[in-house]
DNA sequence: TTTAATTATCGACCAGCGGTCGATAGAACG
DNA sequence: CGTTCTATCGACCGCTGGTCGATAATTAAA
């Protein structure tokens, strides 16, 4: 039996299931087949779309990725919200999993998905800090922040953040985590060059 | 031909090879019959001493992780040295490739590698980072550093330090560099609150 | 309307993977 | 000398990511 569509459609297809099992089995643990099954496709269909599984996990990572930055765009230009808080928000709208249920966020990040985690960081990076460095700059003309090198700083910032609290490469106790956050919220502030004390009000985000 | 060995012998010549292959071809890309080969054994050996390809890369893990804290010791030890100089160094002496040749510097931190580059960064963190607390601590005693979340601020500076420098996950032109080691230690300037320009000596230890 | 060319789909097939297991050789001990 | 225990062997297994030639469906040309 032979189900014909347009091309386009197909390759979304493949896309979105992948996306889901790479999110919730992890990369590795998600074979070609069970991707196959769940698609209803013949292997020659889905080689016929990419050239590997890895270019899959690539063209996820790039959606992700885009998906998040627009969602910083979105939140970075309203101009009536205080710049910090833009940019904590735009910051913590990324790792999308966090909207969705709770399982998906922790199974994304593990051991067994390295790979996406890896290329993931990567490419968030390259996406979001200019985005930042723009509010940066704002930052720095408005007198609130002072700082040499915004780009250098918004860059760390991010992934700090990230590898903080978004991976699962800390593994801290549940006690442990006030103690980090006003560590990372104390650090953010004096690479910033804000006023100590500027960021506690972003304490109880994290919860 | 049967050659037997007593077991923590052939253990270690399998690490030993293991080791070389995953640094150099990266971990997926060596397959088990690879180390078959150079150590020259049959696969049941393999698996009598490892219960996994994994445990295998374990254990390398924290051979390559315990090394680096060794040396790290050693140099924190030295009360002659300035303490500044001390964490510097301890933190460079990370990362063994540095000593050994550019190219398995190079070959090691690679998207192929990721789950070594995970695995190694989770381990190396949870060993330094207490190391480097003690040393911290130092530094406020002695009036040197002024911060209040010693444990968090090490912890974070390790992890920049390692992801930014060590890892290849910034793809930099050779030209940024400067900039990124510049904002890098201004940023730990910062956060550990040394006066500024203090660690402007170790720009050209980068080199 | 028939033919030709193009695009999308199929699934048998492949080499190689990580891992298992029963057989057995060699050393150690009584 | 026989037994026991440890270390070694390699054939075998299910499955993986990936290839490829055949072919069905669609579109374009005649």
């Amino acid at each position: 039996m032979k189900t014909v569509k347009e091309g386009e459609v197909r390759k979304q297809e493949i896309l979105m299931v992948a996306r889901e099992l790479f999110v919730t089995k992890g990369y590795e643990q998600t074979s070609v087949n069970d991707i196959l099954k769940i698609v209803d496709i013949a292997k020659g269909t889905f080689y016929y779309y990419f050239a590997s599984k890895e270019e899959v996990l690539a063209a996820i990572i790039l959606d992700i990725v885009e998906e998040g930055a627009k969602r910083a765009e979105q939140i970075l230009k309203d101009k009536s919200v205080p710049l910090i808080n833009r940019i904590m928000m735009a910051m913590m709208a990324q790792s999308p999993e966090f909207e969705g249920s709770e399982e998906i966020r922790d199974e994304m990040h593990k051991v067994e998905n390295a790979k996406l985690e890896q290329l993931y960081t990567k490419a968030m990076l390259k996406r979001m800090t200019p985005l930042l460095e723009v509010a940066v700059a704002e930052g720095i003309a408005a007198d609130l922040f002072h700082l040499e090198y915004p780009r250098e700083t918004i860059e760390s910032i991010l992934l700090l953040g990230h590898m903080l609290f978004d991976c699962n490469i800390m593994d801290w106790e549940m006690a442990d985590y006030p103690a980090k956050i006003r560590g990372f919220l104390a650090n953010m502030e004096r690479m910033l060059g804000t006023g100590a004390g500027e960021l506690e009000d972003f304490l109880q985000m994290f919860a």
